[in-house]
DNA sequence: CTAATTTATTCGCCATAGCGTATCATCTTC
DNA sequence: GAAGATGATACGCTATGGCGAATAAATTAG
């Protein structure tokens, strides 16, 4: 996977992604993370400004991770765009 | 690099040796993050639950980046026990 | 088309992050 | 010791995220 990460619409986009490949309703992800379904809503679309203590719980009921790293160079940075 | 990112701590701790590797002061990153020095110092303690643009900011002013990929195996833990 | 499910959005309330500003303890360096 | 820089912490303030609860709106199933 390792998906880039810069902003919260591309996390949104990920998150999202990541729940439909489970086929899971954002309710049902919303009670795994301990979260309201309305919140997940709000984070897949990356509007609001979310805590960091809600994505991290987000990414954990999705046994996903955040990883640190050297910002890429160059080319290809926007994930978006390839959506 | 690729560190791993689960906690607020860890991110912070990240963060914190990323900053000293380049020999910056708080109040360097927290101007170049468009921060207050206040701010980057809680952040690196990852006491207060920061925002995630916060994070975001912080990381782009190190030239770091997030990443998503799913969870490495070995200590299972639950969500609870992040918090 | 109808009903059920899923997602988006609203309202009032509370908690808290980050702000400006400032202080204070360390630690370093003359 | 004095001066400077650094990092941690405080106060009042504002902005806003997430909550419960509810309700539209959109999507899917039948």
């Amino acid at each position: 996977m390792k998906e880039l990460a810069r902003t919260p619409k591309q996390i949104g986009s990920i998150i999202q992604r990541a729940r439909k490949k489970r086929c899971w309703s954002q309710s049902q992800l919303a009670e795994r993370a301990g979260l309201r379904q309305a919140t997940i809503s709000q984070v897949e679309s990356g509007e609001k400004l979310a805590k960091l203590d809600t994505i991290l719980a987000v990414l954990a009921a999705l046994d996903l991770e955040f990883r640190i790293d050297e910002r890429t160079k160059g080319h290809g940075q926007d994930i978006e765009e390839l959506f």
